[in-house]
DNA sequence: AAATAAAATTGATTTAAGTCAAGAAAAGAG
DNA sequence: CTCTTTTCTTGACTTAAATCAATTTTATTT
């Protein structure tokens, strides 16, 4: 059975804490939850304290005003959410959904807080979290407000290609999640991912992606 | 003349510091330097730390490959920017530009990080500073992607409403700008101020603009 | 107050990407 | 392995907003 302390075990911030000081915030987390594909992690006006991904995926977005979903972020693996919960003025309008067999863990807003008083190491190393993950929104911002489709799907793509090293993609998101995340519709990223192809820039494969020479 | 702590001072997160810190951040931070309008305060592959506005407004953006401007953030007296320099893994990639008349004070990099590991009571703040800000970037990456340009101004103008207690809104941005930082053409905004009022949700009177009643 | 420059408006046109619809391919269930 | 459901693709059509161009209005400078 999986158990918190391997789940915050999974966070970068947390990683390195003497084991006296991970039990601490242990005791203020909540056991794992599992959540399938589709279902949802934290409703709008939930408040959750601080989430961690400690397996699967999950998608963190708004809703307009008619209802249209607009994808914020992917969370992985050992990444946290709940900035807006636990240090935001008011209450934040996010969602949160499993894309895929989720677990989560989470960790008292207030408890957390205190602990953060009592751990001022953490609270620094939060803050380089907090300052990585506004460069990462803003990034994501200008990729969708000055990039066409195609630009930000080649963009994706390089980007991926970059963090792995290599220049075959296995896409770890379902097509339409991926659109829906670079804020193009599915019908969009599926004939804009065949101009690429056709301008010789990569190969597909189904899920596969092979990214050209000169092009990376 | 201006000095440097009266600048801090302006900042929420450091108002309330006692006399004593207070001085020995502004033995970490240079001078107020003035900008006029147009003029850059800091280029995308500068690391000039933290900024502070004293005085004015500027305009924080990113450029896509085609040097078409993204608007990410309009700074006003009292706001901070840099937490891309500072806590960001990489370099980040944001020009800021003064709106018009503008004085800002800039606090060194390596002191800062020193100074908040002296000062943990200032980095529990600064978190909560990031968390706002984490939280307002999304809201205006939701209002970008999901609102039409009509209901982008009427939300900004709603907000403004909101924030300054009344119905009466003096535009602090020339419209341009604030078309910048909504994401849409200047010709557009124009176009749809002007529906807005025909529905006979506002009157606008060149740069005052009344919201009316029931709308909001 | 004129002259010049910048900002804002308005019209005409273009275009990228959304929507709707229908079929093909892939994934999951029994 | 077949049946069902979901995802993906392709085509036809629509549309919101950008762009280009020309004024008008407002601000700034001399």
């Amino acid at each position: 059975m999986h158990n918190p302390e391997q789940c915050l075990s999974k966070v970068e911030i947390f990683k390195t804490l003497p084991h006296e000081i991970k039990e601490k915030l242990v005791s203020t987390s909540k056991h794992q939850q599992h959540y399938h594909a589709g279902s949802l992690i934290k409703r709008a006006d939930e408040d959750s304290g601080l989430i961690v991904i400690d397996q699967g995926k999950a998608k963190v977005f708004s809703l307009d005003e008619d209802g249209n979903e607009v994808v914020l972020n992917i969370l992985k693996m050992g990444e946290i959410e709940g900035e807006g919960e636990l240090f935001g003025e008011n209450r934040t309008n996010t969602w949160i959904e499993a894309l895929e067999e989720t677990a989560v863990c989470s960790i008292d807003r207030d408890k957390f807080q205190n602990f953060l008083q009592d751990n001022p190491g953490v609270a620094i190393k939060l803050l380089n979290n907090f300052g990585k993950k506004i460069v990462q929104i803003q990034r994501h911002e200008v990729l969708k407000s000055a990039f066409s489709a195609k630009e930000r799907i080649w963009e994706y793509l390089k980007d991926q290609s970059i963090v792995r090293g290599q220049k075959e993609i296995i896409l770890t998101l379902k097509k339409k999640d991926l659109a829906a995340y670079l804020g193009i519709s599915a019908e969009t990223f599926s004939r804009q991912l065949k101009v690429l192809e056709k301008e010789g820039r990569l190969k597909v494969k189904g899920r596969k992606i092979e990214l050209k020479e000169k092009s990376v």
